[in-house]
DNA sequence: CAACTCCCTTAAAGCGCTTTAAGTGCTGGT
DNA sequence: ACCAGCACTTAAAGCGCTTTAAGGGAGTTG
């Protein structure tokens, strides 16, 4: 298992220059527009050539200087992804655009959201880098900025909703999923569900939306409550602890996510009452957390690789195909049950 | 709190062209070659000058295009970094990998690490960007592809010691580490201490050897008790079990990192064994996972923060001062004392 | 007032690639 | 013989920036 052993046979320490397009040419004796029609792939060389060039590239080990390409085509073929190194969730996703970008030849620039990173620079970041596309992952920034940023390259929105504007979004139905656990919740014999929000963002307001219509659909009006939250874990403490002190546990809690599930998790274990025993728990995202095994955590899942190989299609089209008007693309999420949910005591 | 907001008055569609460095030499009635002086702080251009091209740069909304500075100037001023995006520890790093390169001018790109990409494709990426040195976060390739890897641009080596070979390494004591915990653990008055291990890795190698030193300093040659495992969580609840069905329960475990220690007391608990009543239980690396509320592992810190700090430090050391012989910087551990450990039963 | 400095500014030559118009040498038809 | 047509091949002009040697103007000096 040698990895990193690379085709290279020089290596002729750091001072070694790489082989430039011009080598291979002078090795085959022909010249450099023949030889880059060849590497990549155009159609005019003739099968000869191709062999020869193929031969003297792979001998020297050639590769190609993105950042001479992309200046000179006037093409990156990078995609930027803004990414929250923090989410689980988005850790998934990435993995998929990866393998998505990769099969129609592009690549990835990740930048990262930190503490001190927002998204302003992220983007930024990514503008410099020539991506002709920006797949934002769960962006926060309002929907007139997203818009103005979609005039220097097209922007698709991963996860969030954009209101009116127009670019592309790829996202999971989020009431709709809400909607499926409040069912299964109800399916189970529950009526005392409780909702721990997400704030004020607005994938937060779609689930929070999605839980109203639900239980008004059940007929559970009056049992609508709703607890502010946030997409942490100590959200879902906090929350738990409330609901413990209120004196009035509902027999099921449905978190904004997965991590503020396992934040009411551990809160009602702490305080000794069993879940799902005593009480029902539902996450949301279907992350590494909610699979953890102290967990098993009843959770929706919003399909992370079909998600992801959307957003690079909408790229692409856009890109290579010359669409311009705006698409969403909506999966259905799907309810996973495991663990954190049981008919109520 | 407008993101995204750019400083671009223009915004004209997807076709608007960006302003190049001509443009803003042209405003201002100078030569590109000023301009560039100008954005690039080098002295020369009169303090006049210096200030009509920054007033025109922002006004055009002006970012100079990286590929082109980087063709011509022959430095990229990029870092590569590759990481597992699995790893919670991975997460922590670059986010403060990212503050450090960014003090020092550098910019970072990120490679993956996923199931179907592995340390040679992304390693071939970041050469490809043309990245000035190359930060591998705990590489398993051999140290001899290592080293032939830094023929070609500076490695350095985070977390992973590199026996012999001649390249950069930064990392923590991880013997002595294991050793505090073990340290930690005979002090609450525990003496059968088992390890879970991390499998055939240096790093799995280096803590298990610290965890058997630690063993016998402290006279307990005879309790020494290494169970096979690898970084995740799995392994640790597969070891839980082995361990509880084995009848002979340590009254403490030391597991390879925090996953590993997850899944032990999650076996643990499910077994109806309390942590740190009955088993204390320790981890390692002090990632998020360690710290969720339900946990609260004692477990020991890396210090991501100053490993990144050097890591960088030691990439512009050798890019900008010149520096060639290999450096090992190794950082002491600490323990962070948490909830899952107390005195025996 | 010519000769020298200093300071600033700029012309021009690339960086390693892509791209397109313009070859070059064939074959074959007439 | 001549030209059309075909199948390749290549010269040359950039892409947007950096870099360096050379240029120009104002101030000093003898």
């Amino acid at each position: 298992m040698d990895e990193l052993e690379s085709a290279s046979p020089a290596g002729g320490g750091t001072g070694s220059v790489r082989p430039r397009l011009e080598d291979v040419a002078e090795r085959v004796g022909l010249s450099t527009a023949s030889v880059s029609l060849v590497l990549r792939g155009v159609p005019g060389p003739s099968e000869r050539t191709r062999q020869r060039v193929l031969k003297a590239a792979a001998e020297l080990g050639y590769r190609p200087d993105r950042t001479a390409s992309a200046l000179a085509s006037r093409r990156s073929r990078l995609l930027g992804v803004m990414v929250d190194v923090h989410s689980p969730f988005h850790a998934e996703l990435v993995e998929h655009l990866h393998t998505a970008a990769e099969e129609v030849g592009y690549d990835l620039v990740l930048s990262a959201l930190t503490r001190t990173r927002d998204e302003n620079t992220a983007v930024e970041t990514l503008l410099a880098f020539r991506c002709e596309a920006l797949i934002l992952l769960g962006p926060v920034a309002p929907a007139s900025a997203l818009a103005a940023l979609d005039r220097k390259a097209p922007v698709i929105s991963v996860g969030r909703r954009i209101a009116g504007a127009d670019l592309d979004v790829v996202r999971t139905a989020d009431d709709d999923g809400v909607g499926q656990i409040v069912g299964h919740l109800v399916g189970l014999g529950h009526r005392a569900i409780a909702h721990v929000d997400g704030g004020k963002g607005v994938i937060a307001t779609d689930r929070r939306r999605g839980y109203r219509e639900a239980m008004r659909h059940h007929g559970l009006d009056e049992r609508i409550s709703v607890l502010r939250g946030d997409n942490t874990e100590a959200a879902g403490e906090q929350a738990g602890r409330q609901l413990l002190e209120s004196g009035d546990l509902p027999t099921a809690v449905v978190a904004y996510n997965d991590q503020s599930a396992i934040g009411l998790v551990t809160a009602f274990r702490r305080a000794g009452i069993d879940v799902p025993g005593a009480v029902s728990v539902v996450g949301y995202d279907d992350d590494t957390l909610s699979r953890l095994g102290s967990f098993h955590l009843t959770t929706v899942s919003q399909n992370a690789e079909e998600q992801a190989r959307q957003a690079v299609a909408a790229a692409v089209e856009r890109l290579d195909r010359g669409r311009t008007a705006a698409r969403e693309i909506v999966l259905a999420p799907t309810l996973v049950v495991r663990g954190t949910t049981a008919p109520p005591r």
